[in-house]
DNA sequence: CTGTATCCCCTCTGATACTG
DNA sequence: CAGTATCAGAGGGGATACAG
């Protein structure tokens, strides 16, 4: 288990990195409404734009998880479930993704070297 | 000269990318008072922080012109004289920055995996 | 169904030396 | 003064196959 510990040098440049993974906005926003499973969510995303794998979506999760935005819980069954669910932690920095969300939604398209495959997400 | 083109997912993950560099936080800080010179740039973060070399200072701010963020102005003097200035794109933003900032202190302090060298930087 | 294990590429970052 | 050139290491991201 790759173990993050980095030096930052201060709290935005930290802020950021919690966000900085290709894939965990879309997670994040795809979370928005409550609980999912592992599938739901690669479901959810595919609907976004091409899939991600397997691998990088654990990636993904397992690093939002140990930065405290999303918590797992592994259901003892077979097939297995698991399942992901925003914290108060992230819920608590969600109304500042919004703006970003809104400022790149208004200052972000048309900037050259700016595409965007999403449909309608975060 | 690295031209960014991205195929980015949403405008949370754009917004995300134009502040994720090692030292972009710190440098939008250093010039929150106004113009600066690459020199007085670097004198600034080293007051900061271990030194940042001159090649990553010249790539980050590279990076932070073509994302619009700062302005660059050579004088043709010799020894050349660069000037650098926020944008009021990023004025725009500073305000989410700033959430960021405090975000961060509240909620990355004694984090696992956290430790910040800054002094009372961005 | 929910992941691991491998392998590989590419970008980011950094150290050091050099230049108009 | 304000950069480039060069070399190198670490890790993020992806394709594919396999596993409990």
């Amino acid at each position: 288990m790759p173990m993050r510990r980095k030096n930052y040098h201060g709290p935005v440049e930290a802020t950021v990195d919690i966000l900085a993974g290709r894939w965990k906005p879309l997670i994040l926003w795809a979370l928005r409404d409550g609980t999912l499973r592992f599938g739901q969510i690669e479901e959810e995303l595919s609907a976004y734009t091409p899939n991600i794998t397997k691998r990088m979506l654990t990636r993904q999760l397992r690093e939002l998880e140990n930065d405290g935005l999303v918590v797992r819980k592994v259901y003892p069954e077979v097939p297995p479930r698991v399942e992901y669910t925003l914290t108060e932690r992230y819920r608590s920095l969600m109304p500042i993704v919004k703006l970003m969300y809104e400022w790149g939604k208004e200052h972000m398209a048309g900037q050259i070297g700016y595409e965007c495959d999403g449909k309608r997400t975060g």
